[in-house]
RNA sequence: GGGGUUGUAGCUCAGUCGGUUAGAGUGCCAGCCUGUCACGCUGGAAGUCGCGGGUUCGAGCCCCGUCAGCCCCGCCA
């Protein structure tokens, strides 16, 4: 096939622009064959480029041999230019844009030719296995959907830098090359070259940076900005992803929380929803406590109760035994109201229970008010008086459902969290075309860590204490309030961010509720200690996910649907084939030897006659040393004296 | 680190109790077709049943291992 030049063709119009005001005018047009449709004396092509598609026509009694000829070798993918007349259409399409007119075409220029796709681009027909779209993922990406969310994607960062612009924010740029962090998520560590032994980590996020730059007095910072966690990852979680990173000078809470609420009210509009600030506040406690999750999705409205005291006298021995406890296991439950949570099947409540199970609990405690009136896993122990006592405490009222947990508040929150969200996306109680933000405040500066028998930072290290709990920082650690908020859509954190400790001496004992020795906070965070003793503003500030958030606004479930090269979830690129072996000259000049297992090929020649030297089996591979690519050395195999040839298996474009 | 699930034609999937030549839709190729727009009609090509091993007279199907995708738990300051 001969190719065409594009020379000095250019386009008058975009394809999805066209309109019957245009007809009768001569327009040149440049895109990708989507479909050809040829009838014989009829082609159609319908031509896609970013903006749209368009409809082109030509008619083999009208048009050149040569024109037709090129016409029939078009096939899909094709990238073509297109001069032509525009026409209103004889038979219009009201499903397309530009479904009024069509384009009669004059000129053809093939400028590339496609293979057969290997995944549909077309999103009419059902999309690929993600394997598949992502190895292909530049032909995935020629879809309308994926189009339109990294389109989105694109506008959510230029509302959010004009925005943060015209409420007098500076943009800054800071490390990607910089220190590990002995808190928080796995680092990715970068090698030094030029220091032997020595380390860079990714930042997991700028933190330091940005406090940094409130001590040099710029006030109010801003960066959309790549960070990089080595953890295992979900749906929402990429190894790395993009923050929006805010940081402000002599503020309160409320003060970075309204900034980002005037955020949130600017973008969400980019979807046609709108919202109203100020955004609800819950702390972190009530949060738990309601609805057995600090990221709470507030499109469902029922809450979690405590029933514990309703099963004092009770013959239920593990429902009273929690009410024994003195608060150390409480009985919680989750009350869903209506015929069809009232005529759950024994079936569905048993897939119920397997997740209660999933989540920690023993099983599903249940009462059910039906039809039939009450049908209970405990029902022998509910006499009349104690149903009604229970249906009080829940506040039950006709048909309806009602699901229990039994143990800590850790546990009972786990479960009833998910199962709050299951049942109630089950049964059709949740508004899922709302947009419900929240802000949950006061969590937990420090928590209790098993695994190393120390309190760890909840947020950050660098989180101030809550005016009123400083105190506790020393004789309380775990009651201790941090001034820390996270903003929560739908279920979903989408940000945190809290006040800073802006005075060396609380850096330091925080440093030391979280065992962090003098020594080592000098090490680590010197820099840091020493710049809060030198005038650092009282400063907070706040991250928002933006892949999250894009997702969210997209209406997508998924963040790999909002991100253009997006990596599996056992963190590889399938387009590039990333992560990948490198030579060993790269390794040596790092001085970095890996354990992973050495791959031998071994060869092996019978002699004839028996050699000099006799060796055992595994000598050949012993005397392998690192500089040798070969070794030999005789063997014997089945009573016949061999020699065998061992050679390392070089990695790819390995230079040794 | 653990659990679940998927892997069969380019793509999406079906494949019964282990039994003849592994099917469908779509895509692709060819021919026909003057108003299509998921064009239509006719015909055709197209398979390492993820990979390796085992059981069996016989394996897409059963067993063991392994690789990869997805979801979840742990983890993610």
């Amino acid at each position: 096939m001969r190719l065409d030049k594009l020379g000095d063709f250019q386009r008058t119009h975009k394809n999805g622009e066209l309109r019957l005001t245009h007809v009768g005018q001569t327009v040149r047009l440049l895109g990708w064959c989507k479909k050809a449709r040829n009838l014989g004396f009829l082609i159609f092509i319908d031509l896609r480029d970013r903006w749209g598609v368009v409809q082109l026509v030509a008619n083999a009694e009208t048009a050149s041999p040569e024109l037709l000829a090129k016409l029939q070798e078009v096939r899909s993918e094709f990238v073509l230019g297109v001069e032509g007349v525009v026409a209103e259409r004889e038979a219009k399409n009201p499903g397309m844009v530009t479904g009024d007119i069509e384009i009669r075409i004059t000129d053809l220029k093939i400028l590339n030719g496609a293979q057969t796709p290997p995944i549909p681009v077309d999103d009419s027909t059902q999309e690929a296995n993600e394997d598949m779209r992502l190895k292909y993922r530049f032909l995935d990406l020629r879809r309308e959907k994926l189009q339109r969310n990294l389109i989105l994607r694109s506008e959510v960062a230029n509302v959010t830098r004009n925005y943060f612009r015209k409420n007098d924010f500076i943009e800054f740029e800071t490390p990607i090359l910089t220190n590990s962090s002995p808190e928080g998520a796995r680092d990715y560590l970068v090698p030094s070259r030029v220091h032997p032994g020595e380390f860079f980590a990714l930042p997991q996020s700028p933190q330091l940076f940005k406090q940094l730059l409130q001590v040099s007095g710029f006030e109010r910072y801003i960066q959309i900005c790549r960070c990089f966690r080595d953890e295992d990852l979900r749906a929402d979680r990429q190894p790395e992803f993009t923050q929006i990173d805010v940081e402000m000078s002599f503020v309160r809470p409320v003060d970075v929380q309204t900034v980002i609420e005037g955020l949130m009210v600017e973008l969400t509009p980019l979807i046609d929803k709108h919202v109203t600030a100020p955004f609800p506040r819950l702390a972190y406690r009530d949060a738990m406590e309601w609805y057995g999750s600090d990221k709470p999705d507030l499109r469902c409205t029922i809450r979690i109760q405590d029933v514990t005291a309703t099963f004092e006298q009770s013959e239920f021995n593990l429902f009273r035994a929690a009410a024994e406890s003195h608060g150390q296991r409480r009985v919680r439950g989750l009350w869903f109201p209506g015929e069809v949570a009232g005529s759950y099947s024994r079936k569905q409540l048993d897939e119920l229970g397997d997740v209660a199970k999933h989540y920690g609990a023993g099983g599903l405690p249940y009462a059910k008010w039906g039809k039939d009136g009450l049908s209970s896993s405990f029902k022998k122990f509910l006499d009349a008086n104690a149903e009604a006592a229970l249906k009080a405490a829940l506040g039950a009222e006709g048909e309806g459902l009602a699901v229990f947990a039994v143990g800590t508040d850790e546990q009972t929150s786990k479960v009833l969290g998910e199962l709050r969200l299951r049942l109630a996306k089950a049964l059709g109680l949740m508004d899922l075309t709302k947009f419900e933000f929240l802000w949950v405040v006061d969590f937990p500066l420090l928590e209790w860590n098993e695994e190393d028998a120390r309190f760890i930072a909840c947020h950050h290290p660098f989180t101030s204490p809550h005016p009123e709990d400083l105190e506790l920082l020393d004789t309380n650690p775990a009651a201790c309030r941090a001034q820390a908020y996270d903003l929560v859509l739908n279920g979903f954190e989408v940000g945190g961010g809290s006040i800073r400790i802006h005075d060396a001496e609380t850096q330091s004992s925080m440093f030391r509720a979280i065992g962090i020795g003098p020594e080592e906070a000098r090490a680590k965070f010197g820099h840091l200690l020493d710049a809060l003793s030198y005038g650092a503003p009282p400063h907070g500030g706040l991250a928002l996910g933006l892949d999250r958030l894009v997702m969210l606004l997209a209406g997508v479930d998924n963040i790999r649907e909002v991100i253009a090269f997006p990596k599996t979830a056992q963190a590889r690129c399938l387009l590039t084939n990333a992560p990948s072996p490198v030579t060993s000259k790269q390794l040596r000049e790092l001085r970095i030897q890996t354990t992973q297992p050495q791959q031998y090929r071994a060869g092996v020649m019978f002699f004839e006659s028996v050699p000099a030297e006799l060796q055992a089996p595994l000598s050949a591979l012993r005397t392998l040393s690192m500089n040798q690519a070969t070794s030999t050395s005789t063997m014997v195999l089945d009573g016949e004296i061999v020699k065998v040839e061992t050679s390392r298996i070089p990695g790819p474009e390995s230079d040794d």
